[in-house]
RNA sequence: UCCUCCUUAGCUCAGUUGGUUAGAGCGUCGGACUGUUAAUCCGCAGGUCCUAGGUUCAAGUCCUAGAGGAGGAGCCA
């Protein structure tokens, strides 16, 4: 049995092979389906002269997604996807498919999330996936190869780590108990411990958050290393995410190109250094004090509303025009192919006008920005919108971070953190930082952030016996999926995403 | 938690200032066509206009409440 992934192998060669009929269509004499095997998507013809009339009414009967054996000789065609085809002399049903639910039509939101367990079978969901499962994989190998143990932390906790974001919360036997938000805590005992470890799970967030970068639970990626400084920390993030970009982009062409994703942008990824702002840098750049490229933000960001103006006026002229042709009165193809174009661009439109009426309220946010503020979403657009490689920003007052984050000596209204922030509006990919290693200063924080002295004691051990100077960092897997594929929402990224408001199938 | 928008055929959506029997495309099914790329062409079937109440001679359309959904804000990876 041969997969499509392997059809180039066997060029001119009889095979077997067998998969899902993703999508049927006939002319006289002619079958084309597409048949989809998990490993890729190839067409094979059933020819009425090539084999016999029982072969080819099944062919003629096939639904879309019933499963089939197929026997046939593999073709070069330079106009398929993996430039190959299958010329069918055989077929097996082997399960029949009846009103199928998901079509070749475009389809709502929820409708698709209602069927997230057939949509997975969709040609865009499995290059995601794929893209995902090959990130994981170089994510794995990149720690290995630098000497990480991968060690994994509780799901279960008795407290919240950094008492911000709000938990889910659960029984352990008779103890309350919450799901984890994150492993960092455990990962700094096991670093005592092993050296370099990393963290791979998942993690959960009650959050009531609406937006596209937002799941309520997600996996993510927590190095943690003894011996190590926020600066050697900072130089191994942009490593670690110049090898996973630079791993993809080599073994996922197929994929991306399925995306539509344009990959121009990580060329730049993988050769240039990433900007390494400190917090006031940032902050002035929000603020349009402080030029990039001989721009300030207010400046490119205004240039970014006239351009999308543009756009706009561009792709009303455009639908007036098509209209116009089809009012003169078409053939039904032609005219159903300008209506399709004409929905595109009104949707295009939609969107562009979103984006107008947000930058004015970008732009004056990003002017009233208070230093000693987190960011917000706006402001991370603004400082990413400069660059078109992701951002380092770090040196965080510490008021805004978390309890365990080291203060820096020569400032010590300063804290030792570093979020990377992703090109394209992705948001933040990676939150981390250098670890507070005094003892008596982490005593006051936990108290200053109300936080149950209790349930630390084992974490302020760590500072008694052997305190080293220490740091990590935490990587959204799903955020940098979306970001990698271009995705529109991140619930694309994960199998069967929980948001808010989501929790089946 | 707040703001904006949406809910009409299996799916995606039109439906004008309220007005007679609610439309299209896709999908399904039947037929035509020898190379299609969401094929195309002809035809059949398919409706509790989200729910409840109200205004009106008359409500898919207006008003109120509720349910479900989408986008954004805050928070964050």
């Amino acid at each position: 049995m041969i997969q499509i992934k392997d059809f180039k192998n066997y060029e001119e060669k009889v095979i077997e092979t067998q998969g899902w009929v993703t999508n049927r269509r006939s002319s006289k004499g002619l079958e084309f389906l597409i048949l989809r095997d998990g490993s890729g998507f190839a067409q094979c013809i059933v020819s009425k002269d090539d084999v016999s009339d029982d072969v080819f009414n099944v062919a003629g009967r096939l639904t879309q997604e019933s499963s089939v054996k197929l026997k046939g000789k593999v073709v070069k065609d330079e106009k398929q996807i993996g430039g190959f085809e299958l010329h069918v002399s055989e077929i097996k049903l082997i399960g029949t498919s009846v009103d199928y639910p998901i079509t070749n039509k475009e389809h709502g939101i929820e409708f698709l999330m209602d069927n997230r367990h057939l949509w997975l079978r969709s040609k865009r969901q499995w290059a995601v996936l794929k893209i995902r499962n090959r990130l994981i994989y170089a994510i794995n190998n990149f720690f290995q190869k630098e000497g990480f143990v991968q060690t994994d932390s509780p799901i279960f906790t008795p407290n919240a780590a950094e008492g911000s974001t709000t938990l889910f919360s659960s029984k352990f036997y008779d103890d309350d108990a919450y799901l984890a938000q994150t492993g960092q805590l455990y990962g700094e005992a096991m670093a005592m411990a092993m050296g370099k470890i990393y963290t791979f799970g998942p993690t959960f967030r009650a959050e009531k958050s609406k937006t596209r970068r937002h799941l309520s639970e997600f996996w993510m990626i927590e190095p943690e290393m003894a011996f190590y400084d926020n600066d050697m920390n900072m130089d191994l993030i942009e490593k670690f995410i110049k090898y996973i970009v630079k791993d993809v982009l080599e073994n996922c062409e197929t994929q991306l190109e399925m995306l539509n994703r344009d990959i121009t942008v990580f060329k730049n990824i993988i050769s240039e250094k990433f900007p390494r702002l400190t917090y006031d840098e940032a902050v002035e750049i929000i603020k349009g004090k402080k030029k990039i490229n001989g721009k300030t933000s207010i400046e490119v960001l205004e240039n970014d509303l006239i351009q999308i103006k543009n756009k706009i006026e561009d792709c009303n002229t455009e639908i007036t025009e098509k209209e116009k042709i089809i009012a003169g009165g078409v053939k039904k193809g032609k005219r159903n192919f300008l209506q399709n174009r004409i929905d595109t661009l009104k949707n295009d439109i939609r969107k562009l006008e979103i984006k107008a009426s947000n930058i004015p309220k970008w732009i004056e946010s990003a002017a009233n920005f208070e230093y000693g503020n987190d960011f917000g979403g706006s402001d991370e657009t603004v400082i990413t919108r400069m660059f078109d490689v992701p951002v380092m920003v770090y040196n965080w007052p510490h008021q805004i971070k978390a309890f365990y984050m080291k203060r820096d000596n020569e400032n010590p209204e300063l804290a030792k953190g570093v979020d990377v922030l992703a090109p394209e509006g992705y948001g933040e990919i990676v939150g981390g930082g250098e670890r507070e290693t005094d003892l008596n200063l982490l005593l006051s924080k936990i108290e200053e952030h109300n936080l149950p002295m209790k349930e630390f004691e084992w974490y302020l051990d760590l500072r008694k016996y052997g305190s080293v100077p220490h740091a990590g960092f935490g990587l959204g897997l799903e955020r940098t999926v979306a970001w990698i594929c271009g995705t529109q929402h991140i619930r694309e990224t994960i199998p069967f995403p929980r948001y808010y408001g989501r929790l089946r199938p």
